[in-house]
DNA sequence: CTCTGTGCAAACACTTTGCAGCTAA
DNA sequence: TTAGCTGCAAAGTGTTTGCACAGAG
Protein backbone atom coordinates (compact mmCIF):
# COMPACT_ATOMS: atom_id res chain seq x y z
CA UNK A 1 0.00 0.00 0.00
CA UNK A 2 1.43 3.08 -0.98
CA UNK A 3 2.17 5.96 1.34
CA UNK A 4 -0.94 8.22 0.07
CA UNK A 5 -2.93 5.39 0.87
CA UNK A 6 -1.71 4.56 4.00
CA UNK A 7 -2.52 8.09 5.03
CA UNK A 8 -5.77 7.64 3.44
CA UNK A 9 -7.06 5.17 5.29
CA UNK A 10 -6.26 6.26 8.20
CA UNK A 11 -7.98 9.51 7.60
CA UNK A 12 -10.56 7.78 6.87
CA UNK A 13 -10.47 5.80 10.37
CA UNK A 14 -10.06 8.94 12.30
CA UNK A 15 -13.21 9.92 10.46
CA UNK A 16 -15.50 7.50 11.86
CA UNK A 17 -14.11 7.69 15.08
CA UNK A 18 -15.16 10.84 15.31
CA UNK A 19 -18.05 10.21 13.74
CA UNK A 20 -17.57 12.19 10.53
CA UNK A 21 -18.97 10.72 7.10
CA UNK A 22 -16.49 10.03 4.63
CA UNK A 23 -17.51 12.09 1.15
CA UNK A 24 -15.29 11.98 -2.03
CA UNK A 25 -15.14 16.12 -1.06
CA UNK A 26 -13.70 15.33 2.06
CA UNK A 27 -11.05 12.48 0.54
CA UNK A 28 -10.29 14.84 -2.52
CA UNK A 29 -9.62 17.57 -0.23
CA UNK A 30 -7.32 15.64 2.33
CA UNK A 31 -5.70 13.95 -0.76
CA UNK A 32 -4.93 17.23 -2.11
CA UNK A 33 -3.32 18.31 0.60
CA UNK A 34 -1.34 15.58 1.88
CA UNK A 35 0.12 15.66 -1.91
CA UNK A 36 0.96 19.46 -2.17
CA UNK A 37 3.93 20.25 -1.29
CA UNK A 38 3.16 24.29 -0.67
CA UNK A 39 1.11 24.36 2.32
CA UNK A 40 -1.79 25.63 0.32
CA UNK A 41 -4.86 28.11 1.27
CA UNK A 42 -8.72 27.18 1.04
CA UNK A 43 -8.08 29.04 -2.56
CA UNK A 44 -5.39 26.66 -3.87
CA UNK A 45 -6.89 23.40 -2.80
CA UNK A 46 -10.36 24.41 -4.75
CA UNK A 47 -8.37 25.18 -7.65
CA UNK A 48 -6.24 22.11 -7.42
CA UNK A 49 -9.37 19.83 -7.66
CA UNK A 50 -12.16 21.67 -9.45
CA UNK A 51 -10.88 19.45 -12.52
CA UNK A 52 -12.00 16.16 -10.10
CA UNK A 53 -15.21 17.27 -8.61
CA UNK A 54 -16.40 19.93 -11.02
CA UNK A 55 -19.17 20.75 -8.82
CA UNK A 56 -17.66 21.34 -5.43
CA UNK A 57 -17.86 25.16 -3.86
CA UNK A 58 -15.15 27.12 -2.58
CA UNK A 59 -17.64 27.14 1.07
CA UNK A 60 -17.24 23.05 1.09
CA UNK A 61 -13.22 23.13 0.62
CA UNK A 62 -12.81 26.07 3.21
CA UNK A 63 -15.09 23.95 5.62
CA UNK A 64 -13.33 21.10 5.06
CA UNK A 65 -10.36 22.41 5.61
CA UNK A 66 -11.34 24.04 8.94
CA UNK A 67 -12.58 20.37 9.38
CA UNK A 68 -9.57 18.59 9.01
CA UNK A 69 -8.11 21.48 11.70
CA UNK A 70 -10.63 20.69 14.44
CA UNK A 71 -9.98 16.75 13.69
CA UNK A 72 -6.32 17.05 13.97
CA UNK A 73 -5.49 15.71 10.68
CA UNK A 74 -4.31 18.69 9.40
CA UNK A 75 -3.50 21.84 10.95
CA UNK A 76 -3.19 25.89 10.02
CA UNK A 77 0.27 26.69 9.79
CA UNK A 78 1.46 29.55 12.12
CA UNK A 79 2.64 32.87 10.37
CA UNK A 80 1.95 36.36 10.88
CA UNK A 81 -1.38 37.93 8.89
CA UNK A 82 -2.22 36.67 5.60
CA UNK A 83 -4.43 34.02 4.72
CA UNK A 84 -5.10 30.83 6.42
CA UNK A 85 -2.48 28.19 4.90
CA UNK A 86 -3.24 24.37 5.82
CA UNK A 87 -0.59 21.37 6.20
CA UNK A 88 -1.48 17.99 6.62
CA UNK A 89 1.89 16.76 7.41
CA UNK A 90 1.77 15.92 10.91
CA UNK A 91 5.55 14.99 10.96
CA UNK A 92 7.76 16.81 12.75
CA UNK A 93 9.42 19.61 11.09
CA UNK A 94 9.23 23.55 10.81
CA UNK A 95 8.86 25.88 8.64
CA UNK A 96 10.24 28.77 6.90
CA UNK A 97 8.47 31.74 5.02
CA UNK A 98 9.11 34.27 3.07
CA UNK A 99 7.27 36.91 3.72
CA UNK A 100 7.76 38.82 0.29
CA UNK A 101 6.10 36.05 -2.09
CA UNK A 102 4.78 34.04 0.77
CA UNK A 103 6.17 30.86 -0.23
CA UNK A 104 6.44 28.25 2.72
CA UNK A 105 9.10 26.25 3.02
CA UNK A 106 9.90 22.90 5.01
CA UNK A 107 13.16 22.00 6.70
CA UNK A 108 13.80 19.97 9.43
CA UNK A 109 15.81 20.48 12.55
CA UNK A 110 16.02 17.66 14.82
CA UNK A 111 16.72 20.16 18.03
CA UNK A 112 13.45 22.33 17.04
CA UNK A 113 11.03 18.93 17.18
CA UNK A 114 10.06 18.18 20.77
CA UNK A 115 11.67 21.66 21.95
CA UNK A 116 11.52 21.99 25.76
CA UNK A 117 8.62 23.69 26.83
CA UNK A 118 9.55 25.49 30.08
CA UNK A 119 8.48 24.02 33.40
CA UNK A 120 6.58 27.21 34.74
CA UNK A 121 4.42 27.26 31.79
CA UNK A 122 3.29 23.59 32.14
CA UNK A 123 1.86 24.81 35.13
CA UNK A 124 -0.43 26.78 33.91
CA UNK A 125 -1.08 25.84 30.26
CA UNK A 126 -1.64 22.98 28.64
CA UNK A 127 0.33 22.98 25.85
CA UNK A 128 -0.70 21.55 22.64
CA UNK A 129 2.19 22.70 20.15
CA UNK A 130 4.41 24.40 20.58
CA UNK A 131 6.33 25.66 17.26
CA UNK A 132 9.38 27.19 15.55
CA UNK A 133 9.21 29.77 12.97
CA UNK A 134 11.21 31.74 10.78
CA UNK A 135 10.69 34.50 8.56
CA UNK A 136 12.92 36.16 6.08
CA UNK A 137 13.54 36.10 2.55
CA UNK A 138 13.96 33.47 0.26
CA UNK A 139 16.40 33.52 -2.55
CA UNK A 140 14.85 35.01 -5.29
CA UNK A 141 13.19 37.33 -2.96
CA UNK A 142 16.33 38.61 -1.78
CA UNK A 143 17.88 39.29 -5.59
CA UNK A 144 14.58 41.21 -6.78
CA UNK A 145 14.03 43.28 -3.50
CA UNK A 146 18.17 43.76 -2.98
CA UNK B 1 13.39 60.06 31.67
CA UNK B 2 10.70 57.32 32.64
CA UNK B 3 10.76 53.61 29.98
CA UNK B 4 7.91 55.49 28.14
CA UNK B 5 9.00 58.50 27.34
CA UNK B 6 12.75 56.90 26.31
CA UNK B 7 10.77 54.31 23.90
CA UNK B 8 8.79 57.37 23.18
CA UNK B 9 11.41 59.31 21.82
CA UNK B 10 13.33 56.62 20.21
CA UNK B 11 10.16 56.30 18.04
CA UNK B 12 10.38 59.63 17.13
CA UNK B 13 14.00 59.59 16.62
CA UNK B 14 13.11 56.33 14.38
CA UNK B 15 10.05 58.33 12.42
CA UNK B 16 12.56 61.24 11.36
CA UNK B 17 15.06 58.66 10.20
CA UNK B 18 12.17 57.36 7.86
CA UNK B 19 10.89 60.28 6.86
CA UNK B 20 7.73 60.39 8.68
CA UNK B 21 5.90 62.50 10.48
CA UNK B 22 5.06 62.37 14.07
CA UNK B 23 1.53 63.08 14.59
CA UNK B 24 -0.35 62.98 17.82
CA UNK B 25 -2.41 60.14 16.46
CA UNK B 26 1.23 58.35 15.87
CA UNK B 27 2.32 59.27 19.13
CA UNK B 28 -1.02 57.78 20.78
CA UNK B 29 -1.47 54.66 18.67
CA UNK B 30 2.22 53.85 19.86
CA UNK B 31 1.93 54.99 22.96
CA UNK B 32 -0.71 52.66 23.51
CA UNK B 33 0.88 49.42 22.37
CA UNK B 34 3.89 50.33 24.08
CA UNK B 35 1.62 50.44 27.49
CA UNK B 36 -0.68 47.64 26.69
CA UNK B 37 0.48 43.81 27.52
CA UNK B 38 -2.40 42.09 25.76
CA UNK B 39 -0.89 42.64 22.53
CA UNK B 40 -3.82 44.44 21.01
CA UNK B 41 -5.18 44.10 17.81
CA UNK B 42 -6.25 47.50 15.83
CA UNK B 43 -10.12 47.56 17.11
CA UNK B 44 -8.60 47.23 20.88
CA UNK B 45 -5.92 50.38 19.83
CA UNK B 46 -9.47 52.14 18.49
CA UNK B 47 -11.46 51.78 21.19
CA UNK B 48 -7.74 52.39 24.17
CA UNK B 49 -7.51 55.84 22.50
CA UNK B 50 -10.41 57.10 20.84
CA UNK B 51 -11.07 58.81 24.72
CA UNK B 52 -7.83 61.18 24.05
CA UNK B 53 -8.40 61.59 20.63
CA UNK B 54 -11.88 61.16 20.18
CA UNK B 55 -12.27 61.95 16.19
CA UNK B 56 -9.66 59.80 15.07
CA UNK B 57 -11.08 56.86 13.09
CA UNK B 58 -10.53 53.23 13.16
CA UNK B 59 -8.32 53.76 9.41
CA UNK B 60 -6.08 55.78 11.01
CA UNK B 61 -5.24 52.91 13.73
CA UNK B 62 -5.34 50.30 11.49
CA UNK B 63 -2.96 52.01 8.96
CA UNK B 64 -0.74 53.43 11.82
CA UNK B 65 -0.39 49.32 13.17
CA UNK B 66 0.95 48.88 9.84
CA UNK B 67 3.12 51.38 9.80
CA UNK B 68 4.78 50.84 13.45
CA UNK B 69 5.30 46.96 11.56
CA UNK B 70 7.29 48.09 8.68
CA UNK B 71 8.98 50.62 9.83
CA UNK B 72 10.11 47.70 12.76
CA UNK B 73 8.67 49.83 16.04
CA UNK B 74 6.17 46.91 16.17
CA UNK B 75 5.20 44.09 14.53
CA UNK B 76 2.75 41.36 13.77
CA UNK B 77 2.44 38.59 16.32
CA UNK B 78 2.54 35.48 15.26
CA UNK B 79 -0.51 32.62 15.17
CA UNK B 80 -2.45 31.06 13.67
CA UNK B 81 -5.71 32.12 11.68
CA UNK B 82 -7.54 35.26 13.70
CA UNK B 83 -7.09 39.21 13.13
CA UNK B 84 -3.78 40.73 13.38
CA UNK B 85 -2.30 41.72 16.97
CA UNK B 86 0.49 43.56 17.22
CA UNK B 87 3.45 44.36 19.55
CA UNK B 88 5.83 47.32 20.48
CA UNK B 89 7.85 44.71 22.87
CA UNK B 90 11.17 44.27 20.60
CA UNK B 91 13.05 42.73 23.84
CA UNK B 92 13.14 38.76 23.07
CA UNK B 93 10.47 37.17 24.80
CA UNK B 94 7.69 34.21 23.58
CA UNK B 95 4.32 34.44 23.37
CA UNK B 96 1.61 31.84 24.37
CA UNK B 97 -1.33 31.78 22.45
CA UNK B 98 -4.85 30.35 24.12
CA UNK B 99 -6.62 28.88 21.27
CA UNK B 100 -9.67 29.00 22.83
CA UNK B 101 -9.97 32.68 24.66
CA UNK B 102 -7.31 33.82 22.20
CA UNK B 103 -5.36 35.68 24.69
CA UNK B 104 -1.76 36.03 24.79
CA UNK B 105 0.43 35.53 27.22
CA UNK B 106 4.03 36.31 26.65
CA UNK B 107 7.14 34.28 28.49
CA UNK B 108 10.68 34.62 28.47
CA UNK B 109 12.78 31.85 28.15
CA UNK B 110 16.74 32.55 27.62
CA UNK B 111 17.03 29.06 25.42
CA UNK B 112 14.60 30.16 22.95
CA UNK B 113 16.26 33.61 22.48
CA UNK B 114 18.45 33.90 19.85
CA UNK B 115 17.70 30.38 18.57
CA UNK B 116 20.60 28.66 16.62
CA UNK B 117 18.85 28.80 12.94
CA UNK B 118 20.26 25.64 10.98
CA UNK B 119 23.20 25.86 8.90
CA UNK B 120 22.00 24.61 5.30
CA UNK B 121 18.85 27.32 6.23
CA UNK B 122 21.44 30.61 6.40
CA UNK B 123 22.60 29.73 3.02
CA UNK B 124 19.18 29.92 1.01
CA UNK B 125 17.32 32.46 3.10
CA UNK B 126 17.88 35.51 4.52
CA UNK B 127 16.35 35.23 8.24
CA UNK B 128 14.62 37.85 9.80
CA UNK B 129 12.87 36.65 12.66
CA UNK B 130 13.16 33.33 14.53
CA UNK B 131 10.21 32.56 16.64
CA UNK B 132 9.38 29.75 19.52
CA UNK B 133 5.36 30.31 19.40
CA UNK B 134 3.45 27.82 21.89
CA UNK B 135 -0.08 27.39 21.41
CA UNK B 136 -2.70 25.66 24.11
CA UNK B 137 -4.70 26.24 26.34
CA UNK B 138 -4.89 28.71 29.12
CA UNK B 139 -5.85 27.75 32.54
CA UNK B 140 -9.35 29.48 32.97
CA UNK B 141 -10.14 28.12 29.45
CA UNK B 142 -8.78 24.67 31.01
CA UNK B 143 -11.12 24.63 33.49
CA UNK B 144 -14.44 25.37 31.35
CA UNK B 145 -14.07 23.50 28.37
CA UNK B 146 -13.01 20.08 29.96
C1' DC C 1 -34.39 5.97 7.02
C1' DT C 2 -31.80 9.33 9.45
C1' DC C 3 -28.71 12.63 10.11
C1' DT C 4 -24.59 14.80 8.50
C1' DG C 5 -22.52 17.08 4.52
C1' DT C 6 -22.83 19.87 0.41
C1' DG C 7 -23.79 23.76 -2.62
C1' DC C 8 -25.53 28.13 -3.02
C1' DA C 9 -26.09 32.71 -1.57
C1' DA C 10 -25.90 36.04 1.59
C1' DA C 11 -23.77 37.94 5.60
C1' DC C 12 -19.72 39.03 8.21
C1' DA C 13 -15.38 40.54 9.77
C1' DC C 14 -11.21 42.47 8.84
C1' DT C 15 -8.22 45.07 5.89
C1' DT C 16 -7.11 48.13 2.11
C1' DT C 17 -7.75 52.02 -1.08
C1' DG C 18 -8.96 56.71 -3.13
C1' DC C 19 -9.47 61.11 -2.30
C1' DA C 20 -10.03 65.92 -0.38
C1' DG C 21 -8.81 68.59 3.25
C1' DC C 22 -5.39 69.06 7.06
C1' DT C 23 -0.93 69.49 9.37
C1' DA C 24 3.95 68.79 10.61
C1' DA C 25 8.26 70.32 9.12
C1' DT D 1 4.90 75.87 1.22
C1' DT D 2 4.61 71.15 0.48
C1' DA D 3 5.03 66.49 1.30
C1' DG D 4 3.03 63.35 3.87
C1' DC D 5 -1.06 62.25 7.09
C1' DT D 6 -5.85 61.86 8.49
C1' DG D 7 -10.76 60.99 8.24
C1' DC D 8 -14.38 59.40 5.65
C1' DA D 9 -16.47 56.28 2.63
C1' DA D 10 -16.36 52.63 -0.31
C1' DA D 11 -14.43 48.51 -2.08
C1' DG D 12 -11.82 44.25 -1.40
C1' DT D 13 -10.60 39.92 0.47
C1' DG D 14 -11.14 36.04 3.16
C1' DT D 15 -14.18 33.51 6.20
C1' DT D 16 -18.57 32.09 8.21
C1' DT D 17 -23.56 31.09 8.36
C1' DG D 18 -28.43 29.56 7.13
C1' DC D 19 -30.96 26.69 4.61
C1' DA D 20 -32.86 23.08 1.39
C1' DC D 21 -31.48 19.17 -0.98
C1' DA D 22 -28.38 15.22 -1.55
C1' DG D 23 -25.95 11.33 -0.03
C1' DA D 24 -23.33 8.33 3.49
C1' DG D 25 -24.11 5.04 7.02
Amino acid sequence: MSYVDEKLESFHNLCRQKGLKITPQRTEIYKALLESKEHPSAEMVFEKIRHLLPNISFDTVNRTLNTLNDMGAAFIVEGSGDVRRFDANLENHQHFKCINCKKIFDFSHKTFDNIAVPENLLGNFKVLRAVVYIEGLCKSCQEIII
